[in-house]
DNA sequence: TTGACATGGTTTAGCATTAAACTAATATAG
DNA sequence: CTATATTAGTTTAATGCTAAACCATGTCAA
């Protein structure tokens, strides 16, 4: 909608472009997730199953690059539904330690089946060799931005 | 931060980037916007600047895909800085029409001139080239979105 | 003309998030 | 050792958004 003959140029249209896309498609997603997780919450199972283990939420705030607050609420919500395990951190009195329930796993699977049609929808306007060229160019972005902060 | 070798595939992959992007990216801008803007509250006043005239909240809140509630909040703070403009529409008793003040005009030119240095960094990490690949494919992906809304 | 529905805008309640202040535990430098 | 600084996690307050209910006005069809 806004478009890209303007003075802040094409940086500024590729930026609207990608928060907009980012809204629609997290409304889109989080209708369709089951047990009420959002996708912060889905991130995180889906963090854990893919490679598994302990971590500590400090760790994981960093890694979905949220404020530790919003981890502890994250963290609180999933432990509610029975899909993360919390216990404290035996080498360090301060810390936790995060892992996945067999409860989590399963919810993940569930939202994964669920999401199933919603990402093969989105096939229709964006062929896989589209991704494939718009992927590495917007994860160079993300890293640098990243580390630029 | 999270990889591509995953069930649910590189269309996954993509949103995930593309949502932290767009927090990196944004809280970045938002950093160094004058004024006490919003990213929200600039993209207002950059539509209008760009395109002039004078628009419903309701025209805008489909612009920009927001809620009429949002829409209200964000013409509520541009007004109370005295940036638009608003009056009843004449011709619709419901309606009103906004537009912006000259004040508006200038902050909007403020907060390009503050921003500058912030987008010509990222020139560091995304060459034009890079952006006048990305773009066009977002914008598929972003009017898909919007239409299968 | 009237009754039903649609539209513009606001209000309210709830939610996810951030920033900042705080507590407790650990690491480090003298 | 001890004092100081750092780190993990929580709490609190504020923000910006959504969804839903609501009011007023406008539209349209019977």
């Amino acid at each position: 909608m806004d478009g890209q003959d303007d003075p802040t140029g094409i940086y500024f249209a590729l930026f609207n472009e990608i928060g907009i896309i980012d809204q629609l498609a997290t409304t889109r997603f989080e209708r369709v997730l089951p047990h009420d997780l959002t996708v912060a919450q889905f991130g995180v199972l889906n963090h854990f199953a893919r490679l598994g283990g302990e971590r500590s939420p400090a760790r994981l705030a960093a890694a979905f690059q949220v404020t530790k607050a919003a981890m502890t609420n994250i963290v609180g919500k999933l432990e509610g539904k029975g899909f993360l395990a919390v216990r404290p951190d035996p080498e360090d009195g301060r810390g936790k330690l995060v892992s996945l329930t067999g409860q989590g796993r399963a919810a993940r699977e569930d939202a994964i089946a669920a999401s199933g049609p919603a990402f093969a929808d989105v096939l229709a306007a964006l062929s896989r060799q589209d991704v494939e060229t718009v992927l590495p160019i917007l994860q160079k972005l993300r890293v640098w931005l990243d580390e630029a902060r």
